[in-house]
This record gives structure tokens, C-alpha cells and sequence, in this order.
DNA sequence: AATAAAGTTTAGACTTGTCTAAAAAATTAT
DNA sequence: ATAATTTTTTAGACAAGTCTAAACTTTATT
């Protein structure tokens, strides 16, 4: 049985490990969690006597096979929760993930499983991100950022690489959701700005959102 | 903002409190969470810095209007909770507690109100206890223990006074569930042992039975 | 009313998780 | 290859919450 706090600690490095192949340091898991690396340290030494992190010390540190698996089980109650909220609660995507991260934590099989039988076994969260199955599998689609479409390429909004509230706030303003399919009409060199259609409409958007929005390719 | 230990404190005083005019006593605290006197002296203090206890040493303690209300939400949201497991995950009333013990502290006022909405609103969770309104006001219904209830006399089951899964498992193997209606046939003296009628089956009931199941009378 | 028993509080210690400051190791730059 | 810089670890401290043991109050007994 985890903490809380291992629990956030392994949900971390699982996180950061699926955009690094080598061992996870330690200064980005304290930038991670908005801690010290001191606490990272006493933390990881913890982690590693439970046999769910690999560390040496000074060379970072991966996950076991235990725990991925544990992490990845954290990761789907928290989009399942996320699709709770959403689905059945009128939330909008940008105001469960605070709440998940609560929910994340409790502790029950049977709830999470019902759960995901009362939504009907979602396989993405509200933000496109994929839930893992029961066994800490992750079915990841193919995706790309809109800042890599080529002029006259389209593409259909499947997920964010930012989750921030300002983020989705902005994109609901401007009518960009999920399962929308959006052309690239022109590319700004001096900005990278592009110019998008969506809905027959015509929007122009920043290189920061280009590099925030997930497409997959069409 | 309370941690989840004061909340725990905070709930188990309003429970006491609803079964007794006096103070509540260190003991009693300590014997209702299972901790020491000790502990509870320590946190008490805490409570009382943070005005929702009133606390003269040795005197025990009773909640303010503050901590009646804070507490009375506890209870709202654990209730809300249950009648979620019941009701959406199909959870027997027997299994819910452990797990609305963890969800009653998830801090969202958000989502307690959507989760009231989506359940329509209940007035008593899957024991037939009472759910606070917002303000933290209970209504509670007339309700007798079923050996209070005189030979010919009938009530219908609207709550138990003991939620352990034993009780409430043997309840389910007797047929024995809320809404049904039970006529008193027989009294032993000796044993203080009731015959029942439950629908137009002879059932024998213990008196600790009887003592821990709530009647309408009607 | 004095004493025994029961209940309550305090003192000191321990655990978890955090922090700051300093020491040690690794990396980068010259 | 040595010096400077960055990263990581250690040492010591602190807060929350708990415990045991001892001291202190209150209540019960005779």
C-alpha cells in the first residue's frame, strides 16, 4: 500500500518517463511536483526499499515493473475520474483536474472498476490523453502537434499538451474541442503563426497553441 | 481548511453528540476512533484554536455552530457518497462505508452539488440515515427500534442502528431490507426474542436484532 | 472526608514528509 | 586536466499526528 505522496511521486516519474528514455532526475521530479530536490532524494530512497523505482545514486532513477504498473493504475483512476466528472457531473474539461487528483487516491478495486463499467469503458480522458486497461496497458493513437501540419494538410483535434485551465478556456473560446477536424490554410514564417479553418471558419493561431494542440493526421 | 484527521475528529464529535446532552469526553472520542485519550487531548486543542470545539480541560468538549456545520457536511457528503455506490456502482449496503470514509473528504463544492443532482436529490443514504441539507440541518423521521414495538403492532424498516457488513448481511439473508413491513406476532419473554411477519413470512428474531433495526410505526 | 479508581492532560519520543544549508559528486567550460 | 558550475545527497530542523508513561483532576467508594 502507497502514501499519497509515493503515490504522486511515482505518478511523476511515469510521466516523465514516457517523454525520456534515459533514468529520470531528480531536479525534474522536484520541478514536477513544485518541491526540493533534498525531498526527492529522502523520497526516491523510500521508493526504491519498496521495490517500485531502480536508482543508483547521483544517476537517476526508473521505474520497476511493479512500478509502472502502479503508476499507470493511478494515472487511469485519475482519467476515469476525469471522464466522471465530465460525462456525468457537467464539468468542464478544464475544472477536473484538481478534483481527480483527489479522487486518484482513494482506494478501492470495486469502485474503480464499476466506474469504468458505469462510463462504458472509456478509452480516453476529456483532454484525449489514453486511460490505461486494468493491467497498466496504454493503447496510444497517433497523434501530432498542429505546429508540424504542413500548409492545406487537416487533421482532427485528439488531445492537449498543455492542461491548464487558461489553455482550455482559451481553446473552448474559440470553438476548438475534441473530434473537430481542422485544416492548415497558411504558415507565418516570421511568427510560425498558422492560419486554421475549423467549423468553415477561419482562425488564426499562435505558434504556442500550434504547439499545444494534438492533431491526428487526415 | 480542515486536514482529514480534524475532519475525522469533527465527525466523530457530531455523532456523539446526537446521542448525548453533555459534553463529550476525551474518552469517548478516543474509544469512537479508535485512537488514545492522548491523542485526542492534542487534537482537540487544535479543534478548539480553530473555533469549531468549545474546551474547558476536563470538561469535555462540544462542537460550535462552526464545527456543527462543518461536521454536519462531512456527513452530507459521506451519505451523498454511499447512495452513489448503491445506486449508480452497485455496491450492497453493506460494502459502501470503508469507501465513503475516503471519498467524504474529496474538497469540492462542485462536485457534491452535481453528485446530489445526479442522485435526485436523496433524503437518506442506503441505511436510512438522514442526509444533511447544505446548511447542515438533518430530517430526521419518528423511528422506533423494532423491540420497542408491542405484539400486533407493525412498522415498516426505515434504518439500522448498527452498520457493520455482519449485521447487515445476516439483514439480507432474512429478507430483511428497507420499505418492507413487519408485524410483530410474538414476544418470549426469557429471551426477550420476537416472531415477526415479514412478508407473510414467519421469521424468528433475536433481541440484539431487534434492537438494531429502526421501525416506522404504522 | 480520606482514599481509591477512573479519566484527562502533559511531557517526551517517534514517523512521515517537508525544508534549508552545507557537503559531495558529476558535468561543463576553459 | 583543472576550475567553475550544476546537480545531488546528507545533515539537521520542523510540523502534523500519533504513542507511552507519568502527572494531575475528577468521581466514586467506604
Amino acid at each position: 500500500m502507497f502514501s499519497q505522496a509515493e503515490e504522486n511521486y511515482l505518478k511523476a516519474i511515469y510521466h516523465l518517463e514516457s517523454n525520456s528514455k534515459v533514468g529520470i532526475s531528480t531536479n525534474a521530479i522536484a520541478k514536477s511536483l513544485a518541491t526540493k530536490a533534498s525531498s526527492v532524494s529522502d523520497m526516491i530512497k523510500k521508493l526504491s526499499d519498496k521495490e517500485v523505482v531502480l536508482y543508483k545514486k547521483y544517476k537517476g532513477v526508473t521505474l520497476t515493473v511493479l512500478g509502472k504498473k502502479t503508476a499507470a493504475n493511478i494515472v487511469r483512476k485519475h482519467r476515469l475520474w476525469e471522464v466522471f466528472l465530465v460525462e456525468k457531473l457537467n464539468f468542464s474539461w478544464d475544472e477536473v483536474h484538481d478534483v481527480a487528483e483527489q479522487l486518484e487516491h482513494i482506494k478501492s478495486q470495486k469502485l474503480i472498476n464499476q466506474l469504468d463499467a458505469l462510463l462504458g469503458f472509456p478509452t480516453h480522458d476529456p483532454h484525449g490523453d489514453p486511460i490505461p486497461d486494468k493491467d497498466g496497458v496504454v493503447n496510444a493513437i497517433e497523434k501530432s502537434l498542429l505546429s508540424t501540419l504542413k500548409v492545406n494538410e487537416t487533421g482532427v483535434c485528439v488531445g492537449v499538451n498543455d492542461s491548464s485551465s487558461d489553455f482550455l478556456q482559451f481553446l473552448d473560446k474559440k470553438g476548438i474541442t475534441l473530434g473537430k477536424r481542422i485544416k492548415v490554410t497558411e504558415k507565418e514564417d516570421f511568427d510560425d503563426s498558422l492560419s486554421i479553418l475549423i467549423d468553415d471558419k477561419k482562425l488564426s493561431v499562435s505558434n504556442k497553441i500550434a504547439n499545444n494542440l494534438y492533431i491526428k493526421k487526415s
